[in-house]
DNA sequence: CCGCAGCCTCCCCT
DNA sequence: AAGGGGAGGCTGC
């Protein structure tokens, strides 16, 4: 495949090597992948992209068969947000697990993915590592997703979805997920608007709107909105989270719903950037 | 309202 | 070497 020369973002992205891996692969995305050359190679909707880091500049490139502009790249890694003050708005001084994690993560950035491809992605992560839902992503979007250039596909949209009959979708191995997917796209099918609407939405009725499909609860709801709808707000409480807030918050016993509501007060209007410090802070160990 | 088993499949463990 | 238990959740009882 020919590549565009590389361009660079220069380094106040705040990007590090570690930093971008996390953020790349560390549960946000399950569409991009370590290169042999070090690099990370990736998809968002029908964008492509490669990114590296070269002595602490964030550079980037695309197939010269299908550019994106830099303004995407931009906007996809949130580049254009106010990173450190949003940082300096959390807690961090009056709580020591967060300003750990922020001081081992430093640069982790909250992606602006699609909301319909994330809300994919995750109605597939129940019960499932984060190479399984690599797995069958991928082999989602090679089996009914566009194809980008030669090897590489989109996800599929929700429309093409729902021509997809459920025994397709348990062929892929999706399990008992397969109905999730298989009634959410039909229903998503009436309603070209959902996720339009969706966003024009403030955090709590969009939640609301979400939870209505099928397979999503609050979880997902959550990871769809925080990594696909830049609703910042958003806490979503999966075991590790509950973990660490019940290990280190002296949260024993509180339910999942509880846990959520606590860490959107606790850690207030960005406290979705702040789960996901913990997140890779309890995940790293 | 709350808690829990069951759901697919894979993986790790014994 | 075969078989049980649990995994980044949701639903219905």
């Amino acid at each position: 495949m020919i590549f565009t020369p590389w361009r660079s973002l220069g380094k106040k992205t705040g990007f590090t090597e570690y930093s971008l891996a996390e953020t790349l692969e560390g549960g946000q995305s399950f569409l991009w992948a370590k290169t042999a050359s070090g690099s990370w190679l990736g998809t968002w909707g029908d964008n492509i992209t490669e990114l590296r880091i070269v002595s602490g500049s964030l550079e980037w490139r695309t197939p010269k068969q299908r550019t994106v502009e830099r303004k995407e790249i931009v906007r996809y890694l949130a580049i254009d947000s106010e990173y450190d003050a949003i940082c300096n708005s959390l807690p961090w001084r009056s709580d020591p697990v967060l300003a750990d994690a922020m001081k081992r993560f430093r640069g982790l950035r909250i992606l602006r993915q699609p909301l319909s491809e994330t809300l994919f992605c995750f109605l597939l992560s129940s019960v499932k590592s984060i190479p399984q839902i690599k797995d069958l992503c991928l082999n989602t979007a090679r089996e009914f997703g566009e194809e980008l250039v030669p090897g590489i596909h989109a996800i599929p949209t929700w429309e093409r979805l729902a021509e997809v009959a459920e025994p397709d979708l348990r062929a892929l191995k999706y399990g008992y997920r397969a109905k999730y997917v298989a009634a959410t796209a039909e229903r998503l099918a009436g309603e070209p608007d959902f996720f339009e609407n969706c966003l024009a939405m403030p955090y709590v009725d969009a939640r609301s709107k979400l939870i209505e499909l099928p397979g999503v609860g609050g979880k997902v709801a959550d990871c769809a909105l925080l990594f696909g709808g830049a609703k910042l707000e958003a806490f979503p409480v999966d075991t590790w989270i509950a973990k660490v807030m019940s290990d280190r918050y002296g949260m024993a016993g509180w339910n999942l719903d509880q846990i959520a509501s606590f860490g959107r007060i606790h850690f207030g209007p960005h406290a979705g950037l702040a789960q996901q410090f913990l997140f890779s802070a309890v995940r790293a160990g």
